[in-house]
DNA sequence: GCAGATTATTTGTGATCACATATTGGAGGT
DNA sequence: ACCTCCAATATGTGATCACAAATAATCTGC
């Protein structure tokens, strides 16, 4: 995929590290599918020591799977993993929102706008990939002002679990008419209603759930 | 420490792994206090390749700390990030009491009573180490039956870096009178009223963090 | 033609090494 | 006595290799 991300100054598992996370979290491997160290390795011209510590730390990160024979794949999702996540991302979100809250300025507001419309063009346009990075900008850019990195990092993490899936997810509704909970939460940031903000939230990562719902049924 | 724990069958790096996060959860690494690849994998008399990735996976885990150098070094603790992984307890744990108390029965009701029987036991002898990983052993015994290892999972990350530090509130306190709240839960549980149950948890957890102040302020 | 056994290949694991950088300890000057 | 600079040491990083186990490919017998 892209072996091309600049590798200024990081160390070279670090520089793996990314290159397979972004792969993964680009739907770049099917689920099941299987990351070999040699493979990696020489795919991108580094010996097995850095790909090996690459692919070590997305499996603590559960972005892979390990096989019992020790082989790493990327994990399966299923019904009930993903509600899970998403249960997990219903709790934490909005506690995040809401803590980010007293936090924005007018400067925060605007660039959610924009990240938001940005998202909706490409939603327009049926990029899957492109939105769920979108997406998790808009989130991410909020979380941002909640100075938690504690409970950021654990949102993260479960963002990293399911963002493979979303991908499918996207892909399959195409461009599905559904009801934007950003405005709402953009709306309630600005009339400095934490409830309703968090009630936005919540409902944007509830919409998640229910997309994928269908997606399992397609399959 | 305990380098004297079971070596049958798994690999190398694994038993590294539990050595070192089993002294990091017991309080054998002062927080800042680093931990060198060499002398991990000396002491142990393994090279350092399994080191290393011991290391590595207890970095993901957010166990260890990286230094911008490449140091592992224990993390420090501060009020702020307490209060956030508090925090997370407090959202998903009672979610995950509540996933359990459709799946018990007498005989979970009769382990979590011995656990808590056995849990007050140690906290009277002073202990602070027995009662940290007899406090999890409780929780750990009632999620393991809410079908959730996602969620279990990232719960335990969670205790996971609370961990060394509750042992440090709870050697302050030392055999302070404080509310059992895991009667409440066992209570609740018995009643099968999940309201309850999810209040007694929540609860629990927020005593913790109650208790951390103490030792903040002592510091 | 096909199932089972056997060989060949691939793969993860752990060890060792060279190299560059970081850390430490001490010497010398103010 | 204290700070600065420099050498000695310790440390992380990445590469290469040997080995055993797992997987894939091939062959054999029916």
């Amino acid at each position: 995929m892209d072996a091309s991300t600049p590798r200024a100054g990081i160390p070279t598992h670090d520089w793996v590290y990314r290159i397979l996370r972004r792969r993964i979290m680009g739907g770049g491997l099917a689920p099941g599918e299987a990351v070999t160290l040699r493979g990696l390795a020489s795919e991108l011209s580094v010996s097995m020591t850095p790909a090996r510590e690459a692919v070590r730390r997305l499996v603590a990160e559960r972005a892979l799977e390990m096989t019992p024979t020790g082989r790493a794949a990327a994990p399966r999702m299923t019904r009930e993993r993903f509600a899970e996540l998403t249960e997990a991302r219903e709790l934490l979100e909005p506690a995040l929102a809401r803590r980010a809250a007293p936090h924005i300025n007018r400067a925060l507001v605007a660039r959610l706008k924009e990240l938001d419309l940005h998202l909706n063009a490409q939603v327009a346009s049926g990029d899957a990939v492109a939105y769920v990075e979108g997406n998790t900008a808009f989130h991410s850019a909020l979380y941002e002002h909640a100075d938690a990195p504690a409970l950021t990092a654990l949102v993260e993490s479960v963002w990293l679990q399911t963002g493979p899936f979303m991908r499918l997810v996207y892909g399959r509704l195409g461009t599905k008419r559904l009801t934007d909970h950003h405005v709402a939460a953009i709306k309630a940031l600005e009339a400095k209603d934490d409830a309703e903000l968090a009630k936005a939230i919540r409902a944007d990562v509830r919409q998640g759930l229910e997309l994928a719902q269908h997606a399992f049924d397609e399959a």
